[in-house]
DNA sequence: ACGCACTGGGAATGCGCTTTCCCAATATCC
DNA sequence: GGATATTGGGAAAGCGCATTCCCAGTGCGT
C-alpha cells in the first residue's frame, strides 16, 4: 500500500486536483469554505501526506537547509547544531546534517548533495584551513558554493570565510570575534599575575587557532610582556594531552629550581584545556598551584570540570541560530542580527595561588 | 542561472535524455563507451548536478535517513547521531535531523515530516516513556510510524520499542540492556563496601530511567542489601543537581552521628551524575569521601571528569550506527550485528575511603 | 436588461528524472 | 542466406504536485 496522493484525495473529496492542491498546501487562492472541509476531511481519511519531493519539484525549493560540521559528536558542533535546528524550525525547514572531519574535498561532496536536494540554504561550521594542502580543496569548494549560490542558493559561514570565496549574492559569514576575545583574555591574565605563557594551538593554517594564538600574543604584547611559546598540535583533546605531557616535562624539569614562574597554558579551544590538564594531572602535577590552564569556546558540558576552566564564552547556539537565518533570506531588516561577541570567563584554573590556602577554596 | 539538468546534457552530447541518465545514474544498463564517456563530459563541463528531488519521485526512495533526537547537544545523542551519520555514510544517504524535547507529538510530527520526505529509513533516540499523560502521543505516534512502515518505510529505535507499536516489518529495535547492567553496577558497587545507596532517577515512566532503577535495585538486592531510596528529578544536569543539593543536607545534617555510612549516588546517567556531584561540590562535600557517584552511559566528554566517574560504558556510536543500518535493510545474514553490550566501569568517584591517604592517589 | 469585472473551480502543462516499451542494426544459427 | 536472437539507442509515459490559463457562474453598474 503505497501512501495517498493529491490525486486520491481530490477524488474522494470530488474536486479537482488543482482545488485539493490549493486547500491543503497554503496558496494564494484559497477555496469556498464547504470544499475546503470536504478536501481536509478526505485528507484526513485517507491519512495524506502530501510528497515533499513532488512539491519540491514543482515549486523548486526544497525546505532543506544543509549543515556541514567536523563532527557532530564534538560538543562545540553540537552546540551549533543545536542553534541552526532551532532556526531551522523557525522556518519551518528540516536539517540536513554532513560531516567531514574537516576536509576540504569532502565539504565540497556535502555542498554538492546539498545543492543535488536543492537546500534551501546550507550553513558551514567549522574551521576553515589555509595549508597549501589545502589550497586545491579550497578552491573546489569555493567554486562549488560559487555555483551553488548562483543558482539561488544562500550560504552562512561561520568564522571565517571560504578562503577565495567570491562575495556572491547570498554569501553570508558569521565572524566570531577570536582574535580580539583571545587578545582580552591575555591581557586579563597578564594582568593579575606575571609568568611564563605558553600557548596550545592547533595545526598552523588553521584560521580559528591561527588567530586565537595571534589575538593572546597581541595581548601578551600590548601589556609589555614577551610572545609565548607555541606548542602546534591536534586541534583536539588528544592533541592537548600530548601537549601537555610535553608541558608537564617542562615543568617538572624545572622545580628543583624554585626561581622559574608557574606556567600559563593557554589552550586554543576547551577540549584541547581539558586534554592538557588531564595530562598534567597524570604527571602529577596540579591545576592552578603547578600551572594555570585556559581554554576557549565555554562548552557547556565542560563547566563542571574542576578545577573550573577560565575560558572565553561564545554563544553557540546563537552563532549557529544566526548563520541559518542569514542564510534564510533578508528576513527583517538586513542589518538583523546583532554581531557576535563573547566574554572573558576566569575561573579557578588560572587563579593566582595563594601559597598557604591554596586547598581550601572551591 | 538555474543549475542544468539531464536534458541540456543529453543534448549537449548529441544523445537522448535516456541514454544520459543511464551514462550519469548507476543503470542496469549501460551504453557504450564513446557515448558514454561523450555524456560524462558534457555532464562535466556543464556542471551537472542531479536533482534529486526528480530523481527521488521518479525512483520513489530518497536516500535519506532521518534521525529523531530529543536534542542534538546532548552529548548522549550527539554521540549516537555520529554512529547514525556514518552508518549513512557507509549506505551512500543523507541523514536528515529532528530534535523534539521528547514530546511524543513533536516525534510524530518528526516522523511525519520525514515521511513527507519519503525518507528510506527513520532512526529514533531518546527514551521511550509510559507516562499516562504521553500515552495518547505515544498511540498517535505509533499509528503514525504504522503507516511510515506500512508505506515501505523501515524504522530503527533505539532502548525500547515503542509503546503500542505493532511489530510490522521494518520496525527493529536495537535494545540496550539496562537493567542487566545496572544490576551489575550495582553489585559491584555493593561488593566492596557498605553503605546507604540512593539512586537519583529520572521522571516515572521514562523507560531508559526505570529500566535503570529497577536493575540497580535488583542488584542490591540480590546481595542481600535493602532497596535504595530514589529521588525523581529531571533526566538532566538540572535534575541531577538539584537532587545533589537535597542529598547534600541529608548528608551534613547526619554528619555529627559518625555512625552512619558513607552515601553512594547512583544518577541513572551521567549527566545527572555531573549535576549532582557538583551540587555536592557546591555545599563543601567531597566525592568520594563524604559520598560516592556512579552515572550511567560513560560519555566521553565527560571522561576527565574530576573525581573521574564510575559509570557503565554504553558503546553510544555502535547503538546509533545499528539503528541505521538495521533500518537499511537485512544486509548479509539478518543475523547481522551482535547485540549491545556494555561495562560497568569503577573509577575514583566510588573509590572506597581510605581514612588515611584519602587525599593522595590521582 | 445587457455587458462588465470578478470569483471560484477545473484542465492542462511542466518540474527533472527513471524506466518501460519499442525499434533499428548488428550478430548468430542452421 | 534467411530467420531469429541480441544489442544499443530513442520515444514516451509517468512519479506527485504547483500553477498558469481558461471557463462558467455570480454580482454589479447603467
Amino acid at each position: 500500500m503505497a501512501a495517498s496522493t493529491l490525486t486520491e484525495v481530490a477524488r474522494l473529496a470530488g474536486v479537482s486536483p488543482a482545488t485539493a492542491s490549493r486547500v491543503l498546501n497554503g496558496s494564494a487562492r484559497i477555496p469556498g469554505k464547504d470544499i475546503a472541509d470536504r478536501v481536509r476531511q478526505a485528507a484526513e481519511s485517507l491519512g495524506y501526506i502530501p510528497n515533499a519531493q513532488a512539491q519540491g519539484l514543482a515549486k523548486s525549493s526544497s525546505g532543506l537547509i544543509g549543515l556541514i560540521v567536523h563532527d557532530i559528536a564534538d560538543p562545540y558542533f553540537a552546540a551549533i547544531a543545536r542553534g541552526v535546528q532551532d532556526a531551522a524550525r523557525e522556518q519551518h525547514k528540516m536539517v540536513l546534517l554532513a560531516t567531514t572531519e574537516g576536509a576540504p574535498d569532502s565539504e565540497k561532496e556535502a555542498v554538492a548533495a546539498f545543492a543535488a536536494r536543492r537546500a534551501d540554504s546550507i550553513v558551514i561550521a567549522g574551521s576553515r584551513t589555509s595549508r597549501t594542502e589545502d589550497l586545491e580543496g579550497n578552491t573546489e569548494l569555493a567554486a562549488e558554493l560559487d555555483r551553488y549560490c548562483r543558482n539561488g542558493g544562500h550560504v552562512g559561514v561561520i568564522g571565517h570565510g571560504i578562503v577565495g570565496a567570491a562575495t556572491a549574492d547570498g554569501y553570508h559569514v558569521v565572524s566570531v570575534p577570536n582574535e580580539e576575545l583571545a587578545a582580552q583574555l591575555a591581557t586579563e591574565l597578564a594582568a593579575s599575575r606575571e609568568e611564563d605563557f605558553v600557548i596550545v594551538g592547533g595545526p598552523e593554517g588553521l584560521f580559528t587557532s591561527d588567530d586565537r594564538i595571534r589575538g593572546f600574543q597581541r595581548g601578551l604584547a600590548s601589556a609589555g610582556l614577551p610572545a609565548a611559546d607555541v606548542i602546534r598540535t591536534d586541534f583536539t583533546r588528544a592533541g592537548g594531552f600530548e601537549a601537555g605531557l610535553a608541558l608537564a616535562a617542562r615543568i617538572t624539569a624545572s622545580q628543583p629550581g624554585t626561581a622559574t614562574k608557574r606556567l600559563c597554558i593557554f589552550a586554543v579551544n576547551d577540549v584541547m584545556a581539558i586534554g592538557t590538564a588531564a595530562a598534567l594531572r597524570s604527571q602529577g602535577l596540579r591545576i592552578p598551584r603547578d600551572a594555570a590552564v585556559a581554554g576557549f569556546d565555554d562548552i557547556e558540558t565542560l563547566r563542571d570540570f574542576r578545577p573550573a576552566l577560565s575560558t572565553v564564552h561564545l554563544p553557540l547556539e546563537e552563532i549557529g541560530r544566526q548563520a541559518a537565518s542569514s542564510a534564510a533570506g533578508p528576513s527583517a531588516d538586513d542589518a538583523g542580527s546583532p554581531p557576535i561577541t563573547g566574554q572573558v570567563i576566569l575561573r579557578r584554573s588560572t587563579e593566582v595561588a595563594h601559597p598557604t590556602s591554596a586547598e581550601s577554596a572551591a
